[in-house]
DNA sequence: CAGTGAGCGAGCTTCCGCTTGACTT
């Protein structure tokens, strides 16, 4: 018997939505876009410009297989529901999968569901309706201004600067890290001072803050001020005001991929790529002893909604575990450019308690669950109540403050304490007009803070907030920036574990290059823009072709004018000529780091490293054979070796020794100091000087194995 | 965990956004 053929865009979620629909539909996937703007022909554009910008579509390389047995499928089918996304790319893929396979675009075949429950999927098969064109319109909009951006500007970039490549989004995320550089490049600091008082009652001691002098705001800037301030304080002080009041604290909303990428960098410390690859594997599912199970709901959303009938039941769950006076609401609030075609990341069954499938489970998924579990549950149970309490005080004109807080309900902490800290601070009882005697005021001095790098979770959370990039793209931003050679991700410090973005010179050259030509298409603002446009082309308010033609022949002239004007980096020259064809020796960048190569490239293959030792200027022969020795570079550091090789294998070590830290620790074995090398595996350790006639090695405090545990 | 070892890179395919496996980074 024929059956309904559905196609959603995930495998897992085919899985799913096939155990609600029966025996009567098979359910399968596209994994995701099936086409994608060709990238033969002349210009690689995929887009005749001339025209009217007609898209030339091809299948993707990768999605041949797919193609092929989803049009087996629909042969076979009694009719096709195209169940992509609620959302434009998803209305794209609906709108390739038809002409791929041949449906009628006239015909109601296209369904949406905005989350994945028995009810929503059943009411979306009653409700088919026809793909929307000015959706489709507005989704090849964005991908053809994306594609003549990315090609042109990165093309233009190779050939002037050699940089590898630009676009509307990688170019921004590159520009908000150039320009955090910039400003702490720019700080400078200031000193600033601040007064504090210790002060006692019933032997109860708290700290309060000088708030105000003479009734304003005091600005204090150097050690003379604070300690004018700190003379006029000396005596006793007066209680002036108490003032009590309730406070409290709402739960966060539940997770969006990127609040869930930067609370598991800032709390687990994963990074985008690990939290997202963690939560595929949670999604797709966990064998829970036999049966596969999805354990979380999609992890690539923009969207804090959850599903009614995870609402009741989560409620239900509260109230059963907690007790009513836990039972929070429903917050809602999406970000502007949320295009909800998911609900927010939760636990599929908020009765899979972290702890009850922790066996289950690797010790990084154990803990990204219940992070995710946390943040939901805690979402929908009550704010947590504090007392909170302020204290003034007084002496001669001088006003301190003092404030303090007990937490009185927990509320939601009680499930989201343990990621986020908050502790009581406790005041003695006060009342107006007592007098504080032995009060001890002192200054401190500070000085204001340069603004601090992006971290990985920082930048995405920018991009968020400026609606550059989507949820399926942030962790590959990241990698871009990198790979690109734009950024690296380096310590925030010596001592922190914390990793920040900094711009290397060619992410600053590049953006210092597309600031100058460019400035109208790469900025922050561009794409807020550009959506703009594309939601009235998906509202049918505006022509797609119309608008493509005012931004290219806005754009194109760019192009034109930075090919005549941009200056070409030229190679920074060695001052050496090549000794295997004579050509100049110049500078590159390699994945590896700069290295000296022939200016003839690819026609000569020569190449040198740099910072060669000083000896390798001195003439040396093979002491075998007589030919002319090279210095080599080894696994283990650079040696003397006969150019003759293979034939001839002669090794002389380098007159400089090998570098060895003294680390001012004596060997307790024979008393000669103990210095720092680099064994011939390559490894740090701290061996004997007085090695080989000593071979006493110090013992390392082992380093603990990366543990995953919570 | 102590006396060895001999790469690679670069240039010309890049964009964004939707997905998962096939990888040997």
């Amino acid at each position: 018997m024929k059956k309904h053929l559905v196609i959603v865009e995930s495998p897992s979620k085919a899985k799913t939505i096939e155990k609600y629909l029966g025996s009567d539909y098979k359910v399968v996937s596209s994994k995701g876009h099936i086409c994608d703007l060709s990238t033969s022909g002349k210009e690689r554009l995929g887009i005749d410009i001339e025209n009217n910008f007609e898209p030339k579509y091809s299948i993707s390389r990768d999605k041949r297989e797919t193609v092929k047995e989803l049009k087996e499928l629909t042969k076979k089918a009694k009719d096709v529901y195209l169940a992509s996304d609620p959302d434009r790319e998803g209305e794209a893929i609906a709108w390739h999968l038809a002409r791929v396979l041949g449906l009628n675009t006239d015909e109601n075949n296209r369904i949406v569901f905005h989350e994945i429950t028995k009810p929503t999927v059943l009411a979306a098969l009653d409700e088919p309706r026809k793909i929307d064109m000015n959706l489709v319109k507005s989704q090849e909009t964005r991908r053809m201004l994306d594609r003549i951006i990315g090609f042109k500007l990165s093309k233009l970039l190779q050939n002037k600067i050699r940089s590898k490549s630009a676009g509307r989004v990688q170019s921004v995320a590159l520009r908000l890290i150039v320009d955090r550089e910039n400003e702490i490049k720019a700080f400078k600091p200031e000193e600033y001072w601040t007064v504090h008082a210790q002060a006692a009652k019933n032997r109860r001691k708290f700290e309060a803050t000088l708030s105000k002098v003479d009734g304003k705001k005091p600005k204090i800037s150097n050690k003379e001020q604070a300690d004018a301030i700190v003379d006029r304080c000396q005596g006793d002080f007066e209680v002036t005001a108490v003032t009590k009041r309730k406070k409290t604290k709402q739960p966060k909303l539940p997770f969006t991929t990127s609040t869930l990428q930067q609370e598991a960098s800032i709390k687990l410390g994963f990074g985008a790529r690990r939290t997202m690859s963690v939560a595929q594997r949670l999604y797709e599912g966990i064998d829970l002893g036999g049966r596969q199970e999805g354990l979380i709901s999609y992890m690539r959303t923009d969207s804090t909604r959850l599903s009614d009938l995870f609402v009741n039941d989560a409620m239900d769950y509260i109230d059963k575990t907690y007790g009513k006076e836990y039972h929070g609401k429903v917050h809602q609030k999406n970000s502007a450019n949320a295009q909800d075609a998911h609900e927010a990341i939760r636990p599929t069954n908020i009765n899979y308690t972290p702890e009850s499938i922790r066996q289950y489970l690797k010790p990084e998924e154990y803990r990204l669950y219940s992070l995710i579990y946390a943040r939901t549950l805690a979402s929908l149970m009550k704010e947590a109540v504090f007392d909170a309490t302020s204290v003034t005080m007084e002496h001669d004109g001088c006003q301190f403050k003092a404030t303090g807080q007990t937490m009185t309900f927990d509320g939601y902490t009680k499930v989201y304490g343990k990621y986020e800290k908050s502790k009581d601070e406790l005041l003695p009882e006060l009342k107006k007009g007592d007098i504080l005697k032995d009060v001890h005021v002192e200054g401190k001095q500070h000085f204001t803070e340069p603004p601090a790098r992006y971290t990985e979770a920082r930048l995405i959370k920018e991009l968020e907030e400026k609606s550059i990039g989507r949820p399926s793209t942030y962790a590959t931003i990241i990698d871009t920036l990198q790979k690109r050679g734009y950024a690296t991700l380096e310590k925030a410090s010596e001592t922190s574990k914390t990793k920040v973005f900094v711009p290397t010179q060619q992410g600053i050259l590049t953006d210092e290059k597309l600031r100058q030509y460019f400035s109208s298409v790469i900025n922050v603002e561009y794409t807020a823009e550009m959506e703009k446009t594309l939601d009235e082309i998906a509202e049918g308010k505006k022509d797609n072709v119309a608008y493509l033609r005012s931004f290219y022949d806005n754009f194109q002239p760019l192009v034109d004018q930075a090919y005549e004007k941009m200056p070409k980096k030229e190679l920074e020259k060695v001052g050496k000529k090549c000794p295997k064809c004579g050509g100049e020796l110049v500078y590159r960048n390699g994945k590896y780091g700069k290295f000296i190569s022939c200016i003839n490239f690819p026609k000569c293959k020569y190449t040198e490293n740099i910072d060669e030792p000083e000896e390798a200027k001195e003439e040396k022969f093979c002491p075998k054979c007589g030919a002319p020795m090279v210095i080599k570079r080894g696994k283990y550091g650079m040696f003397w070796a006969c150019s003759n090789y293979p034939e001839c294998k002669t090794i002389v070590p380098l007159k400089e020794k090998p570098k060895a830290e003294p680390t001012g620790e004596m060997c307790p074995v024979c008393g000669h100091e103990l210095v720092r090398r680099r064994s011939r595996y390559g490894k740090m350790f701290i061996g004997c000087s007085n090695y080989p006639k000593c071979h006493y090695i110090k013992k390392e405090p082992k380093k603990e194995k990366k543990k995953d545990e919570a």
